[in-house]
DNA sequence: CTAAATTATTGATTTCAATCAATGGGCTAT
DNA sequence: ATAGCCCATTGATTGAAATCAATAATTTAG
């Protein structure tokens, strides 16, 4: 299966030792599929069946709050998605998940990563790397959101993914950072006025 | 170990299908121990190296921020504390866990709990179940945060903490909702005001 | 290629919570 | 018991971002 081979390159860099028997018993219980720009990958109130790497392409996370969209995070690719918890617990998403660009998914759903742990029990240690790595980057982001501010948190998206800028328009940084679209403008404004007048918007 | 006895029956609701010789193994990895109110079980810095079930006790996590402190979440008895990524990371901490009452802890280190996963490959398993129900957690207290208002955060409190509003003193409770202790006066004072007149002080 | 729609910017006004300030209540320690 | 301190409340002022509004620039669709 050609097509998973970016995955498969992903999880040996993770874990060097796995065999290729294993490897193989993992990549019969994963399926490829496509989602098209702006279609959604989960809407709130479904249940999240699946968890995907994302092959190609880029999602964006929201809620929506008195009808508005509030944006979470956006994952691109070669990064996991999924709503964990609703997969987890079974429970309706309160969240969308939505492409931002067309989609190339490798997806696991949840029979079949429960059957793999009941049947490969060394797939818990991978489960449970897993689920702590969501845990710890999911801190992580969340201090950040709560330590900085929002012109050290835009200047944070400059510095680590550049494209994203590219990619999304700015109404939709704004939702990320908390704020609204003008509000962006200014502090954008701001920033080149005030200090270095190096190349913040691209 | 009759100390050990409440984390005990905690784990067999969980697992109910613990063997006891599985259990002696894991309480070989415990140790019991006190910190006095006031005292930090962690400081920020510090590299966390324990997770501690709270026999006795309750805590709050909190951070700095221009030298102000912003609390994160209070812990209370029969519930797991942590500064789970610095403790998986070995980094660290950018946080302060300080003990709001006398405490006493049930702790597994590090290394002991790095020694039971190697040596006891099931409690892989634990672990994933204990790292999923870590990400829940947080994953739904932040969309909490997120999607509701002050007023009703604070409705939440009373309805499923009433306890911590006796324990914790007013101005922590406002930090922890991420506004001024005035401001959390003027909301209470406004729900008295508007809606029913019920005991919402207590 | 052009028209229409969407997105970004800038200005004016409003709103809400932070800050500053003062008072009173309640707890603590001697 | 009382002095002193910490905490909660209330009022007045300030400040930062939201909202409202208009225009300019860019993208999309036919």
């Amino acid at each position: 299966m050609e097509k998973f081979n970016k995955l498969k390159s992903f999880y040996l860099q993770l874990f060097p030792d796995m065999t290729e028997e294993g490897w193989q018993k993992c990549a019969s219980l994963l399926s490829f599929r496509k989602v098209k720009k702006r279609d959604y990958y989960l809407k709130e109130g479904e249940v999240c069946n699946t968890v995907s790497f994302i092959n190609k392409g880029l999602v964006r996370m929201f809620y929506e709050v008195e009808g508005k969209e509030k944006i979470m995070c956006f994952i691109g690719e070669h990064a996991y998605v999924s709503e964990y918890q609703s997969f987890l617990t079974r429970k309706p998403s309160m969240i969308y998940i939505q492409a931002l660009e067309d989609l190339e998914l490798i997806d696991t759903t949840y029979d079949n990563l429960q059957y793999l742990y009941s049947t490969m029990p060394e797939a818990n240690l991978i489960g449970r790397l897993i689920a702590e790595q969501l845990y710890i980057s999911m801190n992580e982001s969340s201090l950040i959101e709560r330590k900085e501010s929002i012109e050290q948190r835009y200047l944070r998206l400059i510095e680590e993914q550049p494209m994203l800028l590219q990619k999304v328009p700015q109404y939709m940084i704004a939702s990320f950072l908390g704020i609204t679209p003008e509000a962006l403008s200014r502090v954008k404004a701001r920033m080149v006025k005030d200090k270095k007048p190096m190349a913040l918007v691209y």
